[in-house]
DNA sequence: ATTGCTGCAAACGATTTGCATGAGG
DNA sequence: CCTCATGCAAATCGTTTGCAGCAAT
């Protein structure tokens, strides 16, 4: 019913990479832009993560791979990204913006602490049903929901506890 | 189970209003902080209402109050409410950060149209028993979640489907 | 050629802080 | 009197936009 999240996963296969930048390169031709080396790298740099990133986070990664590629691209590139259903926004308590890979993964929800901003993730799926039947019930057309917990991981309980038993 | 909110509920309490005055004041002497009359005044207008704030709408509501009482003010009073648990945090999707009172209030949730804005509140015990759960698989000692559910209203519905029949 | 893309710098908006003055204990 | 609170203005920080030059179609 709830399952843990596989920390140390490895990062996205080829063929989903593959996948990825298709729907990408699709989406792109369908609203009339165009294909650039900087897109793909974005989107390359961003799949291979398996965190929920910032965009400034993002744009360290990328620069790695092409210094040259700046803010402001990785910024609209997001954008483009969660356009396409690729990446989706995900809203933790503290006033920044941060994406995750929505590919090939399953609707899923986050535990974050609020001391250090570690962050588990779990998988749950009777908050999906509350999605449609609270949606249904008040005629709205529902599209997503944030569910995230607060409050004070292991370690943190053990430093807040000053060693004592908690 | 689900419960819909009575959107035209009468404003708290007097008794609730010097209970959480009362609260104030406590956490005020504690803290070795001063009781003033700006804060009195920001705690009153704070609880008259029923909405999600943010710092600017308070602002506005406290100066019809007392006009020389300054958005900084408001500011800090909100955080301090947020202290001693007067006040609680709402995010929104949209980076403006809101408040709302939790006095006297049971454990409740928001669905939010992204197209206009408005939002509906509900109740669900499910969430909580979620909570509960889940913080106890992964140790976690949790104080707080968040619940929203994004889609369109069923005004905003309508709009979208341009009159046809949805 | 035309149109969209890039990346810089600058604008923006909400939030936060520094500081001189004023009020509470 | 000493300390904290206030409110203004300025700083900050993430995000967003304008624009001149560049690249893709």
């Amino acid at each position: 019913m709830l399952q843990k999240r596989i920390d140390d996963q490895p990062s996205i296969s080829r063929e989903m990479m593959r996948e990825a930048e298709e729907i990408l390169h699709r989406h792109i031709k369908r609203v009339g832009l165009k294909h650039t080396s900087q897109r793909d790298t974005i989107l390359r740099a961003f799949l291979e993560t398996r965190e929920h990133l910032s965009t400034d986070e993002l744009y360290q990664l990328v620069k790695k791979q092409d210094p040259k590629i700046g803010f402001t691209t990785v910024y609209r590139t997001l954008k483009l990204l969660a356009e396409c259903g690729l990446a989706s926004e995900v809203a933790f308590h503290d006033g920044i913006t941060r994406y995750e890979h929505q590919y090939n993964r399953r609707s899923h929800h986050h535990m974050v602490c609020t001391e250090c901003g570690s962050s588990v993730e779990f998988f749950s799926p009777e908050v999906d049903k509350l999605e449609e039947e609270i949606g249904r019930k008040h005629h709205y057309q529902t599209t997503r929901h944030t569910f995230q917990i607060y409050g004070l991981c292991e370690d943190c309980r053990k430093k807040a506890a000053g060693g004592r038993p908690i």
